[in-house]
RNA sequence: GGAAGGUUGGCAGAGUGGUCGAAUGCGCCGCACUUGAAAUGCGGUAUGCCGCAAGGCAUCGGAGGUUCGAAUCCUCCACCUUCCGCCA
């Protein structure tokens, strides 16, 4: 959540990087004036407490009728004001929640995203002298995807992953665990299932997003829709002294999304699924370093799409297509011949302290003050999505798939259909 | 799923209706002593909210309730520990 003094203070300025995030403006002054009547009410009830607290005090020195008459009339007047009050904060918080992390002022404001900005294109795109196939065609020649039986089995959305496609999964996860672990990031396989307390905590409960999460009701948790969310709160309720951070971890997980609302989008394979694993970068930053800390992150990304000699493009999202809980956001988008186009398979957030400001996760400074710290997330491999990638780039007009180098050792096999 | 015990400040751990935001110890910070350090002594040391401030309010796992007044009594829930059962 954004920190309520400072909505206070700049309402231009919130309404203005909420217009620029698609969002109503008008929020912040329903807000504003939430937020005025609740404290209003909090004042008169904490006058009325304190007077309640100094007649219990006399009574519990010397009882009397007048007294204690005065005593339980005050009593029914609290419980009054406190359901009142009770009532505005649910009400101010609810509009708090529909207010999202503001974007950096320098980050450029664009409806949508066709007006990203690409920062650069790295890697050759592959030349063939024929018509390159789509992923699935491929894939499903090859055995590698069924997305037919796991519609009997599952349902829409979802999909087998098979034979050499399931080994470069673990290939994946283990080189991009080898080289980031190098690097210093904890290893680590978080829970997929995390209490609704905590996933509001983290801003990815918010109204535009609630739709996007699977729900137990029996149990009353949440299904993740990635790792960071239950990396994220790993270290609620914590102080980190200075020279602890950037602390930075790298999770796998199972990831689950409804992918509600994107009905006719991307209905075919595996691009687009309501499970998928991926290995996620997650950081905790000093603010003064985050914005560094970003783009270390978004170059450990890059280092790891190079290995696989995938050709790709690093964009700036621009305000319109940024994420609800980022300040900031990158892309890394693979090059797909199938498709003729590049497609989103990496994504790297700053989401300053929008989500330590509700997972209370704060470092010491040298005077011994205690401030909000600054969290960074980071796709390392969506797996299925760098499937798709490596199939379409290393594809052979033999309709073979070519393993990439850096995978070779962990699949035991050069090239898939030979 | 069954049984028992537990949840208090950074940690350990007192506290069973008002004098308790909370003893004590450890840790941490400051000061004194010391050439320096250790030891010792003195002082300080939870969080959130409202308020220009003085100050006030709230918080002892969570939510309700009883009471003029709840860390303390009652109800429900969550979590943890141990034992039994089941299970990858």
């Amino acid at each position: 959540m954004l920190d309520i003094t400072f909505i206070r203070e700049n309402p231009e300025k919130v309404k203005k990087g909420m217009e620029s995030k698609h969002q109503d403006p008008k929020i912040v002054d329903k807000f504003l004036r939430a937020d005025e009547d609740w404290r209003a009410k909090t004042t008169a009830y904490d006058q009325l407490k304190a007077e309640q607290n100094t007649l219990s005090k006399e009574l519990s020195a010397g009882q009397s009728e007048n007294l204690l008459s005065k005593a339980q009339f005050l009593k029914k007047r609290l419980s009054d004001i406190e359901n009142e009050q009770a009532e505005l904060k649910k009400m101010r918080d609810d509009l708090l929640s529909r207010i999202p992390n503001i974007p950096f002022d320098d980050v450029s404001v664009g409806k949508d995203e066709s007006e990203n900005k690409v920062l650069r294109e790295v890697g050759t795109k592959p030349d063939f002298d024929f018509t390159p196939k789509d992923y699935l065609t491929l894939g499903e020649k090859l055995g590698l995807i069924d997305v037919k039986k796991a519609a009997e089995v599952s349902g829409s959305r979802f999909g087998y992953i098979l034979r050499e496609a399931a080994l470069l999964e673990f290939a994946l996860v283990k080189l991009a665990m080898d080289t980031l672990v190098e690097k210093g990031f904890i290893p680590a396989v978080p829970p997929v299932m995390i209490k609704p307390k905590v996933y509001e905590g983290m801003g990815r409960l918010a109204a535009d997003q609630k739709e996007e999460r699977y729900y137990f009701e029996k149990d009353d948790v949440y299904l993740v829709g990635s790792s960071e969310h239950t990396m994220g709160p790993i270290h609620m309720n914590e102080v980190f002294e200075e020279s602890e951070l950037p602390r930075r971890y790298v999770a796998f997980s199972t990831c689950f999304r409804r992918e509600a609302g994107s009905y006719g989008k991307d209905t075919k394979g595996i691009l687009r699924v309501h499970q998928f694993d991926k290995v996620e970068m997650f950081s905790f930053a000093h603010p003064e370093h985050s914005e560094e800390e970003h783009k270390f992150l978004l170059s450990c990304q890059e280092e790891l799409m190079q290995k696989l000699e995938l050709p790709y493009r690093v964009v700036e999202i621009c305000t319109g297509d940024m994420g609800w809980t980022d300040a900031r956001q990158f892309d890394v988008e693979t090059w797909l011949p199938g498709q003729g186009s590049y497609r989103e398979t990496n994504s790297c957030s700053n989401t300053t302290d929008f989500q330590s400001r509700g997972m209370n996760i704060k470092y010491k400074t040298k005077d011994g003050e205690k401030k909000l710290i600054h969290m960074l997330n980071a796709t390392g491999f969506a797996i299925g999505r760098v499937l798709i990638g490596i199939i379409e780039n290393n594809q052979t007009k033999e309709g073979t798939v070519r393993v990439p180098k850096a995978l070779q050792a962990y699949v035991g096999k050069e090239e898939i259909g030979k």
